[in-house]
DNA sequence: AATCGTTATGAAATAATATTGCAATTTAGG
DNA sequence: CCTAAATTGCAATATTATTTCATAACGATT
């Protein structure tokens, strides 16, 4: 289902190693949050962080919890999920990638998609896209706006929720 | 800058048409809401929109501002750009599209690019992302997620930020 | 024109998400 | 040990969004 359910000791082994390289400082916390999300194996509001972490208590500090969130991302070792109002564990922590995400708009799934070539995505949408309405976009143009993307965030229906959309229609007829 | 500054008049007389032609009823406050975002051609938040709709009266209730937005949204009048917790008016109201939105992370600036066709920029992804990666994607799958995706958001940095940035980047120097 | 079901609005309250500012502590490095 | 930088604790607050119930307007049909 998800692209890192069961897979929390790789992806906190991976993480380690990366702070030790980076000399990045993984603290209590920040660990705490990445082995919720990378257990989980889906994404999660910070509020649902903080409840797992501390109980009751925890609960009225939200900066705890942003803050973890803001170093894993920053370091790429979580996904920020925009339309979703959530975090998820990156599938691939330490090798350097912008991430697309596909964001299930029915029960809020997310799956990562990897690629290492972001421009190669952006010119396939502009040429796409005509390239020619919106000014200042496509991969001819200087200062183009595609090649600096850093995320894209797709949302639509997961296969799941599109078999049940199916099923619930013919239970109508 | 935008795709529908200085286009209000143009928009409006699109979206009364075609409320006409479906018989929705575009009543004054949804009315004076897409006005408003036609007129500014950026993006506002829907506090924005309370604010410059009924001054300290209306500020108080939120609900209308969003009763309109997502009869606004639900007829492709306007697109709700989540990444920055915004709303901006369609630059093509009536041509149904699923948008994809350019969103600088800088300034916040949006662009609209027009597909018709979102199924191709899917296979252009998922073809580029190998699509092994993640289960359930690439249009060689039954259930592909992004055959019925309906929004993509794209956060990078516009132009003149970039151009900005240069120059940030050489003041430093 | 009266009725009726649907759709839209008014209003209060509250939920959910996110940030700011400052003080205290911990850490890494010299 | 000492210092600068990074991190944490904590309170308060800002911002965005939704729920609930009651009232009002609309429009199709009689």
């Amino acid at each position: 289902m998800s692209d890192t359910e069961g897979r929390r000791p790789e992806i906190m082994e991976a993480v380690e190693r990366v702070c030790r390289e980076r000399k990045l400082r993984l603290t209590p916390v920040r660990r705490q949050v990445l082995e919720l999300l990378a257990e989980e194996g889906k994404a999660l509001g910070a509020y649902e962080l903080l409840r797992k972490i501390g109980g009751e208590r925890a609960a009225a500090y939200p900066p705890a919890a942003y803050r973890a969130l803001e170093f894993l991302q920053r370091n790429g070792f979580v996904h920020r999920v925009r339309d979703a109002k959530r975090f998820v564990a990156c599938s691939r922590p330490g090798e350097p990638h912008d991430p697309v995400l596909l964001v299930c708009g029915s029960c809020g799934e997310v799956e990562e998609l990897q690629t290492a070539d972001m421009g190669a995505i952006a010119s396939g949408i502009s040429a796409e896209c005509g390239g020619g309405q919106a000014s200042g976009v496509g991969p001819s143009e200087s200062g183009c706006f595609l090649e600096t993307a850093h995320a894209i965030e797709i949302v639509g229906k997961c296969s799941p929720c599109s078999a049940d959309r199916a099923r619930t229609e013919q239970a109508k007829e």
